[in-house]
RNA sequence: GGGCGCGUAGCUCAGCGGUAGAGCACUUCCUUGACAUGGAAGGGGUCACAGGUUCGAUCCCUGUCGCGCCCACCA
């Protein structure tokens, strides 16, 4: 093996190898255990978001197909309908043309060729971060059987009324001409005017003031309203006002809705462009006037002065009309919140349109009981509320797009516009016995990519046909996600689920944080602060990374900033670290926090680790070369069997963290065992034995077998978590420990064996007569190299025999020469002191330690202790406790009196003995 | 307005009823034959604040302050 670890020479190689000798299928014999990837856009790249997320899943993939379930990582992608359009029409813009130049039919196929060309980048990342998933299973949202799917789900839907076609107010997107559904509009504030305007009584003088954000929709008011129980404005309800402007009358109505408060107390009524309007205007039957087009350029519905203004000119033009007329009250400022499109960033505009909609209730009612009822659980449980909230209070799920990428919607129209929905074209006029020659017309429309999205878990497996896979890994596992998709997608797929299959589609969510970058920023591209996964694998130049984070600007005025600043940050740009050091620093960051911040700093503490257990594996092969570890006569130190121990209890742990979700928990242990238990200390304390020519054989077989067999049990412990430095050591380690597999994929995960409690004991004792040594060599500066003697007093029963047993230890670890108890009556030369229980270890000072630095040292550890023992003491001196604690922690605390007792004692009496010989010498 | 979360060492975060932990950063010593991407030792915290429950609170409860996220129709 090289002496450093070099990811970039086996990564790659080892993946490819998996992937051809299919080492990411099913097994086919265990318990299914299965998992859906959240599928990422077609034409997408892969960025932190993905990689974290895939870490966790592969992870939690490798693990399971470590313990024997028959395991499936279902892997695919989405057609991503708007932002995938969005992008090759951005494409066709730079040509100079529009989707229209090409036409619906040559611009589908145009994205598709699109999918085609960039479509695999997204794949050939995930190759790179090791992600084991099923790609021969790999699916696409619009492959032929899912989009039987969508349309078999809306023709069932539809046929049981819950899907339904109606003429009502909708989001619009002007710039897109599509409608979204709720979730897809972001409202921000915004800072803004409220205009007051004055609408004059129709029968005698004065007038009614109204306050508005949006003045322009006034052309389209058919009401005012105000309060019922306002006794300014009661004797009016029912007259009528005069719309300036429009020059129409319209009534003065009174409704709940109203806020007494707020301005004047007199609402204008837009029932056509405003959601809650439009409620009114239904409560009281109102008239709509539909003013805009889907430009949301006034029609012909407002006066002619107004026609074919935007909303925007429109607005100036009749504030500035009612100006002159003396109709504006006043004009304050005003901070509004505005409604705009996730994707077009434009205005959003409540818009009367015919629209297709899920009716969401009686598909909400049992998702909802699903999560109540504990069949479908989320981690972190808290995430329930989340849902609670927006299932109980969800609406009528718009889902038709006026788009051309995505799934057509199986309705057509004969001439009289009745409406046929179908499987096809063909089945609608066989159902109705549609005679040929009758012309139907398909809908333009297709769905929400969201509508796909949630048949995700069964129509991957193969849905509406009864697969064997669907019938075994259906339900899935878990569904790993982030927040911020609970309800696009989450809540979706559970609704749909349940309708489709009877069943939920996962039983566990659990929501993992999202990744931001250092400062707690999230990565975008024009903040300039977005890692590249891949970087952190390969690494990257600095000039390079500039270029990358300032090409393609959409605000390009913003390069010199992100450039100074990525300058700073990375001025040596960023170092390869390694897929395996990628990943590892994901688990770890794998908390329960929302926020995740990644800062490279953590990844090259990780890389450091993959280094460190590369050379641990360097030495333990080197120091079993040549020995036969196969079965024999062995005599298990002390050692061995400490480090099995330790190894058991690192396992627990970290079985206990990947089976909640606690990837964190999980890679901290690992990392502890391997640093530092078996690193620091097994391995020293092997070399004692095997290094030493006084060793009896058995007794380095032993060594030679526990090292190999821990560091092997540890690599298939790691592999989930880091997959290819563990392949890479475990193809030479698994067979020198009796292991013949082919690969580490397929060997089981570690079972746990047992702890041993006295063995830890036991080796604690060791391990602590080192440390307090070590103690003094590290705060006396004794260089490490030196090496000095030690004598014992007061050592307790059982200490020598205990001495005995780890000598050759504490020798070598301590860097000892003579170590021995003071004989009888002999003198006790000045001497650095440490207690190890009664026993007194005694570094004599001579031409090593001077007096002043001994006595400081005293001081300061006597000052700590005299400090705990008051503590201590003054628990114990509370006879409450004594009465209530449980008598083990009455116990305990007994116990520590005894040792700070002891230990102060020692010291002080040392401390008195070091000065006086101090003051006599 | 409703819901959720966070405030622990300089930084990033674990812990969560019984002696405050890790990584990074910092100080000192050390190239000893797995590893300087390393080893050894060390400094550093009134666990936001105030009450309460308890024998005992960083941990549970209440409130205050600060920060954040999500939903919602105040024109």
């Amino acid at each position: 093996m090289d002496k450093t670890y070099s990811p970039r020479d086996i990564e790659q190689r080892l993946y490819a190898r998996w992937e051809s000798e299919q080492r990411f299928r099913p097994s086919g014999r265990g318990r299914p255990y299965s998992i859906v990837i959240p599928p990422p856009n077609v034409t997408g790249t892969l960025h932190m978001g993905h990689a974290f997320q895939d870490t966790i899943m592969d992870a939690l993939t490798r693990y399971h197909r470590m313990l024997g379930d028959d395991t499936l990582w279902q892997p695919g992608t989405d057609h991503a309908g708007i932002a995938t359009q969005m992008v090759v029409e951005r494409q066709l813009n730079a040509e100079g043309k529009t989707r229209h130049d090409l036409g619906r039919e040559a611009f589908v196929e145009r994205v598709w060729r699109w999918k085609e060309e960039s479509g695999g980048t997204i794949a050939r990342q995930m190759r790179r971060l090791g992600a084991s998933v099923d790609w021969s299973r790999d699916r696409f949202t619009m492959d032929e059987g899912l989009s039987r799917a969508v349309t078999e789900t809306f023709v069932r839907l539809h046929a049981e009324g819950l899907i339904y076609r109606g003429k009502r107010l909708v989001n619009w997107d002007p710039v897109l001409h599509t409608a979204l559904s709720d979730l897809e509009v972001l409202s921000e504030p915004e800072s803004g005017h409220l205009w007051h305007l004055r609408y004059p009584l129709v029968d005698g003088d004065g007038a009614l003031i109204v306050a508005t954000t949006r003045p322009e929709t006034m052309l389209g008011d058919t009401a005012v309203a105000v309060h019922p129980d306002d006794e300014r404005y009661r004797h009016l309800v029912g007259k009528r006002v005069r719309l300036p402007l429009a020059d129409r009358d319209i009534p003065i109505i009174a409704d709940e809705f109203v806020d007494r408060a707020f301005g004047s107390g007199c609402v204008k009524i837009t029932p056509a462009h405003d959601f809650n309007d439009y409620e009114v205007g239904q409560r009281h039957g109102l008239p709509l006037v539909n003013l805009f087009d889907r430009d949301a350029v006034l029609n012909d519905a407002a006066p002619p002065a107004y026609r074919g203004l935007d909303r925007f000119e429109a607005r100036q033009r009749v504030v500035a009309d009612l100006e002159a007329l003396g109709l504006v009250d006043k004009i304050e400022p005003h901070t509004l919140t505005v409604p705009r499109g996730d994707r077009s960033n434009a205005i959003i505009e409540p818009w009367l349109t015919d629209q297709w909609y899920v009716r969401i209730e009686p598909l909400a009612k049992p998702a909802l009981e699903a999560v109540e009822r504990g069949r479908i659980r989320f981690v972190p449980e808290n995430w329930d509320r989340t849902y609670y909230e927006w299932m109980r209070n969800i609406k009528d799920w718009c889902i038709s797009r006026q788009l051309w990428w995505g799934h057509r919607i199986p309705a057509w129209y004969g001439p009289d516009e009745r409406i046929y929905v179908g499987r096809s074209e063909s089945e609608v006029r066989a159902r109705h016995g549609l005679a040929p020659a009758l012309p139907l017309r398909q809908d333009e429309d297709v769905l929400d990519t969201w509508f796909s999205s949630a048949l995700w878990p069964f129509s991957t497996l193969g849905w509406p046909d009864a697969t064997a896979e669907l019938k075994k890994f259906y339900p899935t596992s878990v569904l790993v996600t982030g927040f911020d998709i609970i309800f696009f997608w989450v809540a979706r797929m559970i609704m749909f689920g349940l309708k489709f299959m009877g069943e939920v589609p996962f039983r566990e969510v659990y929501v993992h944080g999202l990744i931001r970058d250092a400062e707690g920023q999230k990565m975008s591209k024009s903040k300039g602060n977005v890692l590249d996964p891949l970087d952190l694998i390969d690494g990257i130049g600095l000039e390079e990374l500039v270029a990358k984070r300032t090409a393609g600007l959409m605000q390009p005025h913003l390069a010199k900033g992100i450039e100074k600043a990525t300058r700073k940050q990375f001025p040596d740009g960023i170092a390869a670290y390694g897929t395996d050091a990628l990943r590892f620093t994901f688990c770890s960051l794998a908390t329960l926090s929302r926020d995740i911040r990644f800062d490279v700093g953590r990844i090259e503490g990780y890389r450091n680790f993959c280094n460190k257990l590369w050379n641990a594996a360097r030495f333990v092969l080197l120091s079993v070369e040549g020995h036969d570890l196969g079965p024999g006569e062995e005599q298990p130190s002390l050692a061995d069997r400490w480090v099995r121990s330790r190894l058991a209890a690192a396992l627990q742990a970290t079985a206990a963290g990947l089976g909640s979700y606690r990837l964190d928990l999980a890679s901290q242990a690992l990392y502890e065992f391997t640093w530092y238990e078996f690193c620091d200390w097994y391995l020293e304390l092997s070399k004692a034995v095997l290094q030493s020519d006084t060793s009896p054989e058995p007794e380095k077989r032993a060594a030679r077998r526990t090292l190999i067999q821990t560091l092997e049990t540890l690599l298939r412990a790691l592999h989930p978590l880091m997959p290819f430095i563990t392949e890479e050591i475990w193809q030479r380690v698994g067979p020198l420990a009796g292991r013949d597999g082919p690969s580490i994929m397929v060997e089981p995960w570690p079972a746990a064996g047992a702890r041993d409690a006295a063995v830890d004991a036991e080796m604690r004792w060791i391990m602590d007569f080192i440390l307090a040594v070590r103690q003094i060599r590290g705060e006396m500066d004794i260089a490490p190299s030196r090496r000095f003697d030690v004598l014992l007093a007061g050592a307790a029963a059982g200490d020598l025999a205990r001495l005995e047993r780890g000598r050759r230890w504490i020798e070598r670890l301590a860097n000892l020469g003579a170590l021995r108890p003071l004989a009888a009556g002999e003198p006790e030369p000045e001497s650095a002191v440490a207690m190890l229980g009664e026993l007194r270890i005694l570094v004599p000072m001579a031409g090593l330690i001077d007096v002043a630095a001994e006595v400081a040292r005293l001081d300061k550890r006597i000052a700590k202790l005299r400090q705990d023992l008051a503590k201590t003491e003054a628990k114990l001196g509370n006879a409450s406790f004594v009465a209530n604690a449980p008598a083990a922690v009455v116990e305990q605390e007994r116990q520590r009196v005894q040792d700070f007792g002891r230990e102060l004692a020692g010291l002080e009496t040392q401390l008195a003995r070091v000065r006086r010989l101090g003051s006599g010498a």
